[in-house]
DNA sequence: ATAATTTCCGATAACGTTACCGGTAACGCT
DNA sequence: AGCGTTACCGGTAACGTTATCGGAAATTAT
């Protein structure tokens, strides 16, 4: 809060202009190696730092990334942590606004850092975003981009992301192979592209295989454990009650188990179950629940490399998209055989 | 990237001075009702934004508060949540810089802050610091800060936290009720405070219930599921096994659960456990694990409220400590009556 | 000794914004 | 008509830093 010691006051006590000052600290030729020598020790006991922010005005760059997600869970933190990592040590600061999961915080945030606050962003779109003109603003103004995990197909930018579809036909290869034949998925919102990949792979698997999805079986609700709870309680009143679930998260998988203990099941003999994101917490509850494990550390370094290669000028970063394979690892929720 | 609209394109369009354009969108009383018209069109038209790093260089202040936390666990996740809550609708961007547990980042992220980008800090310090040069660095500076849940207690400051000591008061006066009388601790780090604290309180009660502490009954380990498993397998193997644990975080009591249930002990008729944090996860578990509440989003938003109290200006803030009480949950772990 | 080069440093402008001071023109009052 | 007042606007400096230009002094070359 007290003014902080700038280079004027280097210079003003050293007797020589702030030019020189400047130089000195940066080891420029052109400064004799006396002054030099007597800069940086005055600047070493006052303690001397760059104001970023005059560095930044003057540059046209904050050297700062701004990163949009909808919440800090699990999966998020720990995507996060990798972008930290990796932008940190290339020098970059990273501002984390979370919406959570709110279109109006999304836009309010985005607007916030677009105050020439950050030199790009980092972007996972919130569950309740339909509409992107505040992303496309973004790139209106040449801001650079890049989409992570829930990303938008329509908005040409780097995008990261995990191979959702396969996901979704590993868990269900997975409950077929295990002898489960009436397999109902318990999806995100509709609008959320993560889950409609997960459900197009749990589609085409059971296409593969011969198999129908009942209607009934095919069920969307929100991003939560309570909705799952009551939406596997529905489906295991009804008549054709299905012999396995797959949630495309491990929250509704929670939330689906707590389901089927209430109503006596056991799994996996009378009920199979899979989850995804392979939280801590799946291998923790008993049953142990399968899950697709999506490399949330790696996705997030990932992210960060993209976001560099793409401030280095590298061209033709536009379109690509980096898909991280997924990987299911199988529990007793599941395991039959 | 590109260039932003700036007052001056504005001014030039218009034919009049940066000067005057700056009046009119701040809505100055001495600018003609025409001409502010003209001005607010053609910046609506632009999207004229204005550049925060121009303002803040000029004000010497950024409306940013750094925020220090050691990681992203459920608990300081939920405290961030508070904070961003609290500190956003005051019209403060928040920057979350995460050390990772360790010292040496911690010290990394604030010098990052303090080159000028927050005007204040927000800390909670890792549980490898021990060493405090960087935050009294932050004072020295006058530099506002607040420390929240892992505070410093050497350290004036306005401190928000959780009273540690009642949480380990009540989680071991309950363990006492249910009739257990062998209660071993699993504590963190040692040179933790908020683990100390609640160390304190276990110690307390027990003596106050005439109980001794048995010295191979006090453990000490990291903050981590894996040594609380392996912490827990000793205590059980011992020729003293105790009846009940007592663990300072739900992670490390997921770890004694493990164990438990590997050793084929029931709970709670063989052993009782009660955790802290009161985390989704014990609940989902089985058996269910009793734990103390720490109402980490209260205590996020509480000091957030602490920090804008702080800059504006209200005196004899430095001493205050806010104190959170805390709340036991008591489920199956530990419920013999 | 003079010219040419090198070494070192200072002044200035610029980044985008606002506070402050000052000035012009129009108007009203006596 | 002459004065003061009001309404409106422009110029300048400042925040902290660096890039650019130019210039003086010192050194080297001829």
């Amino acid at each position: 809060m007290e003014k902080q010691t700038t280079i004027k006051d280097i210079a003003i006590a050293l007797n020589i202009s702030t030019s020189t000052v400047s130089r000195a600290l940066r080891d420029a030729p052109d400064v004799k190696a006396e002054t030099k020598a007597a800069v940086k020790a005055l600047s070493d006991k006052l303690d001397y730092q760059p104001n970023r922010l005059a560095l930044s005005l003057l540059n046209r760059q904050t050297n700062t990334i701004g990163v949009i997600i909808p919440n800090l869970d699990y999966v998020l933190a720990t995507m996060v942590k990798g972008i930290d990592e990796v932008a940190l040590e290339a020098g970059y600061t990273v501002m984390v606004c979370q919406s959570d999961e709110s279109y109006g915080r999304e836009i309010v945030n985005t607007k916030r850092l677009l105050d020439s606050l950050v030199d790009g962003f980092i972007v996972s779109v919130s569950s309740e975003t339909k509409i992107f003109e505040h992303i496309k603003k973004i790139q209106d103004k040449k801001i650079p981009l890049v989409l992570f995990d829930r990303i938008v197909n329509n908005i040409a930018a780097p995008k990261i992301r995990l191979d959702n579809i396969d996901g979704g036909v590993q868990a269900t290869e997975h409950l077929i192979e295990q002898g489960f034949k009436k397999i109902a998925i318990l999806a995100g919102p509709e609008n959320l592209n993560i889950s409609n990949k997960r459900m197009e792979g749990y589609l085409q698997t059971l296409k593969t295989h011969g198999l129908r999805a009942d209607k009934g079986h095919i069920i969307h609700c929100d991003f939560n454990q309570q909705y799952a709870y009551e939406a596997t309680k529905e489906l295991l009143a009804s008549k054709n009650r299905p012999d396995a679930i797959f949630t495309i998260s491990d929250r509704m998988a929670i939330g689906a188990m707590l389901a089927i203990k209430e109503r006596g099941l056991s799994m996996p003999h009378d009920i199979g179950l899979v989850g995804f994101n392979n939280e801590p917490i799946v291998s923790l509850v008993t049953p142990a629940i399968s899950s697709v494990e999506m490399y949330a550390f790696e996705i997030g370094k990932a992210t960060a490399r993209a976001y560099i290669e793409m401030m280095s000028g590298a061209a033709g970063m536009s379109d690509q998209e980096i898909i991280i394979k997924p990987k299911l690892f199988i529990r007793t929720s599941s395991k039959r055989r």
